[in-house]
DNA sequence: GGGACGCTTCGGCAGTCGCCGAAGCCTTGT
DNA sequence: ACAAGGCTTCGGCGACTGCCGAAGCGTCCC
């Protein structure tokens, strides 16, 4: 091993990067992604490995603070530790090339076309919804991208108006663009992304189909999205 | 070998991170981050390896297209190949924990000090004079941290009098927190940060203290720096 | 043209790490 | 109290990867 005798002084990347350097990890840490807690053995399931394998590799994520846990029982629950860690996974895998198999089953096929049109991406909004949203919010005038990112004074005042509480400012950036690995285009991420969503699901606009990432959008949803933000009826009826 | 076998579609985390989850490698990138091209030789000897295993991990590296080469004559020049590649790594680095190893000799130490006080960060300053500058820049109304971080219309002409060229907006975004790890306090990356570092090189305020990343302002550099900015004459003129 | 220098390729060695299954602990539910 | 299920610990195996030195190729400079 190499990167236990650091050669130079400085920040240990290596320790950092090489949690997320094995397979089964990274595959922790997307499905992870989704925001929700896991326990143990689904993730194993998930990644396809032995329990035993699972609870060592979640050890060490632990350890390394990229996850947090919680027990409850007889469960063990992890979830991404932090904001941040969503948004390096998420860096990360936008640098990476995507070598996603063609799905091999139809219902994996359909799956596949429910993710891909809506989703939640660790706590907001991703898929062609989460971008359409996001290109909607800027034709309006509601965000600018004329340097960086930014939520205008009309963006502000219209998430108010929809009952969006707009959180106070912290270290985490208000608004954030997050690059989808579907689409490749950027949509609405940070705390902004995160509370639109929220309350999206609060206000019941927006549901999950079953336990998964993928949501599907109500017809009270859909009323909403037209009326606000113009998104067609193709569009939000898409499944 | 886990990582080669991916048991999950989606993109390949693991791919990349591996990239980043060597020791001498890491030591490479961490390198690079101050924006200028190195030699192999140079990288062996700074990470304390044999040429032909920098080689090795040189071309690794290449292949991720995390770095960019350009050969000269005899010489192998690589640098990061991207903004977001050093951005990614600036992500990781505030992520971990800081090892560094108490200076064992004094002019080790000296030149810690003098890192510590004044460097390039990327494309950008760092260290103790690049947070006195975010700093100063944020309390006379330049920069906005209100809902993340924002250039306001007072910032863009005080960089337009300055001579700074504001660059036109691209994918990259202009401003952006950039979290330092001597200092722990964010300071002002992006492509406005390199805007500024570039036009302070360039108009003689500040230059390299010899061939490494720290800086120290010139007489020049502290009268524009003071005038414009405030900064103290005892900041300015430590080293 | 010859020597120095920078980079590369090629074995070969050693250390690490991921994986599993078996056995055991603890919580839950009957 | 007992069974079931989730999680953990512990060897042990196999594979990969990082490291080096030696040898070779190309470029530069005398």
């Amino acid at each position: 091993m190499t990167s236990r005798r650091p050669r130079t002084k400085g920040p240990d990347l290596a320790s950092v990067a090489r949690l997320l350097a094995d397979g089964t990890r990274a595959s922790f840490c997307l499905a992870l992604l989704d925001g929700r807690a896991w326990t143990a053995t689904e993730l194993a399931r998930h990644a396809g490995v032995a329990a035993s394998t699972a609870t060592e590799h979640l050890h060490a994520l632990v350890r390394g603070n990229l996850l947090a846990e919680e027990r409850q029982g007889r469960h063990r629950y992890v979830r991404l530790a932090d904001p941040a860690v969503a948004e390096l996974i998420e860096n990360l895998a936008a640098m990476a090339p995507d070598q996603a198999a063609p799905p091999r089953s139809l219902s994996a096929s359909g799956r596949r076309r429910a993710l891909a049109h809506a989703r939640t991406c660790y706590d907001h909004l991703a898929g062609t919804l989460g971008v359409a949203i996001t290109d909607a919010m800027t034709e309006r005038g509601l965000l600018d991208w004329e340097h960086g990112l930014r939520l205008t004074g009309d963006g502000r005042t219209w998430l108010a108006k929809l009952g969006v509480t707009v959180p106070a400012a912290t270290r985490r950036p208000a608004v954030r663009p997050c690059l989808d690995w579907t689409e490749r285009r950027p949509h609405l991420a940070g705390a902004v992304g995160a509370a639109l969503c929220g309350h999206a699901f609060d206000a019941g606009w927006i549901s999950r189909i079953g336990s998964t990432r993928a949501v599907t959008v109500t017809s009270e949803g859909r009323h909403v999205l037209c009326d606000q933000l113009g998104l067609s009826e193709e569009l939000l009826s898409r499944r």
